[in-house]
DNA sequence: AGCTTGATTGCCT
DNA sequence: GGCAATCAAGCTA
């Protein structure tokens, strides 16, 4: 029951253009939380990599190419592109030729949806790595460049405190002591662990 | 060669 | 058993 002095639940926030219109190395440890749901599916963020145009390990090092120009699109919108010939990875658009890579999420909507397209029910081989999460949430070239926002995607902070993780990114040739990497400490469903501190 | 995964192997938590 | 390290498959640029 609603007492008098409560005068309803609060609006949703989402993140919009704003939260993404800064620098990667921003917006990376920022995500980290956030419910990010692809058509009702997905989970809570619990690991980001930033990637920025003067980063030689970022595709957009070397300046727009029909692959990476989403990376100089508006930002909010996804960079989708295929990794190995194989997979799919999905990144958030940041100020221009920046972007975060969702390496892993906690799962924890559409969850049977999820484990269909992986072909597992183990819920932490779900979303453990860009290219598992790209195909939990069903993440194809099809959303290279589209908005993050309703009715496609949603995204939710949370209100809960965080304790980030920082450490190296993962299996790059350049760049590789740059601490870009970020994570929910402790999180079960990261890629892998994070190097000792 | 590449911003990976899945299976395999080895080692403790 | 569970987790961490190792290795090769797999396609596009």
């Amino acid at each position: 029951m609603t007492k008098a002095t409560e005068v309803g639940p609060e609006p949703v926030p989402t993140l919009g253009p704003r939260f993404f219109m800064r620098p990667a190395v921003v917006v990376a440890p920022a995500l980290l939380g956030v419910t990010l749901l692809i058509n009702g599916v997905g989970g809570i963020i619990v690991e980001t990599e930033a990637y920025a145009p003067d980063d030689p390990a970022s595709h957009s090092f070397r300046g727009p190419t029909p692959r990476n120009q989403a990376m100089f699109g508006p930002p909010g919108h996804a960079y989708v592109y295929r990794i190995y010939g194989m997979h799919w990875c999905l990144n958030f658009v940041c100020e221009s030729g920046h972007a975060v890579l969702i390496r892993a999420l906690k799962p924890t909507t559409g969850i049977e949806i999820m484990a269909e397209r992986r072909g597992t029910t183990v819920t932490k081989q779900l979303c453990s790595g860009p290219g598992k999460l790209a195909q939990a949430l069903g993440v194809t070239k099809a959303l290279d460049g589209a908005p993050l926002c309703a009715p496609n995607a949603h995204l939710v902070p949370t209100d809960e405190p965080i304790n980030a993780s920082t450490g190296p990114r993962i299996g790059l040739s350049k760049a590789i002591e740059v601490p870009w990497r970020f994570g929910l400490m402790g999180s079960p469903f990261l890629s892998r662990p994070f190097p000792k501190s």
